[in-house]
RNA sequence: ACGGCAGGCCGGGGUGCCGCGCCGUAGCCCCGGCGGCAACGUCGGGCCGCGGUGAGGAAAGUCCGGGCUCCACAGAGCAUGGCACCGGGUAACGCCCGGGCCUCGUGCGCCGUAAGGCGUGCGGGGACAGAAAGUGCCACAGAAACGACACCGCCCCGCUGCGGCGGGGUAAGGGUGAAAUGGUGGGGUAAGAGCCCACCGAUCGCGGGGUAACCCGCGAUGCAGCGGUAAACCUUGCCAGGAGCAAAGCCAAGCAGCGGGUGGGUUGCUCGCCCGCUACCCGCGGGUAGGCUGCGCAGAGCGUGCCGGUAACGGUACGCCGAGAUAAAUGGCACCCCAGGGGCCGCCCGUCCGCGGGCUUCCCUGGACAGAACCCGGCUUACAGGCCUGCCGUUCAU
RNA sequence: GCCCUUGUAGCUCAGUCGGUAGAGCACGUCCAUGGUAAGGACGGGGUCAUCGGUUCAAGUCCGAUCGAGGGCU
C-alpha cells in the first residue's frame, strides 16, 4: 500500500473544517485533541493544526508536520469515510510518543483497524 | 598564542528509504465537457512513471521609500503630515558615502604653583535650519526669570537717644536656582562697574582658500540687540493626491427587498475637470465566503572580470534564470563526516604537585534567531557557533 | 497579508498647556455594635509596559522594543 497523503486526503475548505469543529465528536488525551465526523465519501480526510498558544510559526509548523507524518504512516489502519481534525498541543514528546497519542485517540473513536484483522469484519463506529 | 574593539562574510555537509508543493514530459484510457453514427480527436481533471526545482540573513517588526493596481486626468491653492549642516550616490528615501562643525573619552606636547586652558593624534556619539519676525512656558527657591532687579552686603551724605533710622550710589563678594546679562588678570574708584587696558570670547567688515558647509588671516566695535526651550506654537526651504494584491478584473453559484438623499467621483476645504440625474450615494435587511487572472513573468535581477570614482556607486563584457503555497509545500526515520558541550577508564607530555594540554572511548546536541505569501531598496530588532581583515594590550621565541 | 486602537495601585479608570501621580472598589488598623454587614476616621500599596533621546525637569514630547485588543475579501 502506498504511504502517500495527497491533496484529496486533506481537509482543505473553511466550511468543511468548521463543520467538523461544530458537529464532530471530540476525543482528547494529554498533548492531543481530535475531532471527527462522517463525510459521506469513500476515503477519509485529515487536518492537523496547532493552536496559537504553541508559539511562533516555526514551532507550530513543526508540530503540524510531525502530526501529518504520523497520520501518513498509520492511515492504512484507519477506516474510510471520516473527516479528522487533530489539534496538537506543545510538549516535550518524541516521535514515538506522539504516534501513541494518535493511535490512542483513533482507538477511542473506534475507527482504528488493527493490521492482523480483516478490515471488512471490524466493528463499525457507533456514532 | 591568548584577550578586547571595529568592519566584512558564512549560518552545517553527505548517503539511503518513505513522503509533500510547483514546472515540464511520455503513458493509462479512470472521470467530465465539446465535435463525431463510430473508431477517435481535442480541452480540463485524476492516477502512475521519469526529469528538474523548492525558505532567510534577517523570510520577522511593518518604521520609511518606490514599482504595480484602482480611484476619468493625477491638475492648482489652502489645510494637514513629514524632512532639515554641506556635497555626492540613488527609481526614491527619514537610507548610504565623503566632508564640515559640535560634543564625549583617551594618548602626547606646551602654558600654569594648582584648578585648568590650548594645540595635535586616535576612537565613539550627534533629528545638526531659524530664539536680533512674533506668541507661549520656565514649577519650587530667590530681591529679581526677560528687558527684570537689590535680601545679606559695600560706599557716601544727613539725623541720632550710638542700638540704629532716612536719602542716595553700586552690583565686586555672599545667598537662591538648571539658568542671574561676557570670562581671567591688572589699572581705576568713596565703593564699584568695559569705566579703562591686555588676552580669550562675541558681533561686524575686508582679504584669501574651498563647489559648499566652513576654515584661516587682518582690522574695527566695549559688547548699550544678546538666558533657555522650536522632539511648544511658529517662520523659512524642500517633499507628499488617496487607498492598498483582502488593490483590481473575470467566471460560477445564491438571495428579498425596504427607507432616505440629490449630487457623486477613496482623509478635510475651495477651484477646475469628468460622470450622472431609468443614475449614483447613504442606512437597514437578505445572499455568497468557490474558482481563475493579478502570481511566479527577463527584473531598479544575480554572479565573475575589467574600467571610472577617496567612497557610496556607476559603466561595460561574458555567463545564469533561482520557491510560488492558499487551513497554506521544502518533512520523517536511520547512519557517517565535521563542529560544540559533558563524563569515565587507560596512555603520553608539561608541572610552581593545585592541575593543565593531547590521544582513545562513551553520552548529548545539530544546535541560535527564526518559515516566503504581489515584488524590490533601506532601517530596526533577534541570533549558537565559525571564518577573514585591521588596530590595541599581555606573554613567549627570534 | 494589510490597517488601526491601547498599556497608570490587586481590579476599573482620571491625569488639560511638561513642574512633587489621583478617584472608586478592594486591603490593613481603629471607632461604632451584644456580634456581623453597612457607616465613620486614619493608613499602606506605583520601576506610570520596557529601553534610549530632547529638556533644568518626562506619566505627558520624540524614536525604538514588548504585550493586549479590534477591523478589512
Amino acid at each position: 500500500m502506498r504511504k502517500s497523503l495527497t491533496r484529496r486526503e486533506r481537509l482543505r475548505h473553511r466550511d468543511e473544517i468548521e463543520n467538523v469543529f461544530r458537529r464532530g465528536s471530540s476525543y482528547r488525551c494529554r498533548g492531543l485533541a481530535m475531532k471527527c465526523s462522517k463525510n459521506g465519501l469513500s476515503w477519509s480526510r485529515v487536518l492537523v493544526v496547532s493552536p496559537r498558544s504553541v508559539g511562533k510559526a516555526v514551532r507550530r509548523n513543526r508540530l503540524r508536520r510531525v502530526g501529518k507524518e504520523i497520520f501518513r504512516t498509520i492511515k492504512h489502519t484507519v477506516l474510510g469515510g471520516y473527516d479528522f481534525v487533530f489539534v496538537v498541543y506543545p510538549g516535550d514528546y518524541s516521535f514515538q510518543e506522539r504516534q501513541e497519542q494518535f493511535l490512542r485517540l483513533l482507538s477511542d473513536a473506534r475507527v482504528h483497524i488493527f493490521r492482523d484483522r480483516d478490515p471488512h469484519h471490524s466493528t463499525r463506529p457507533t456514532h
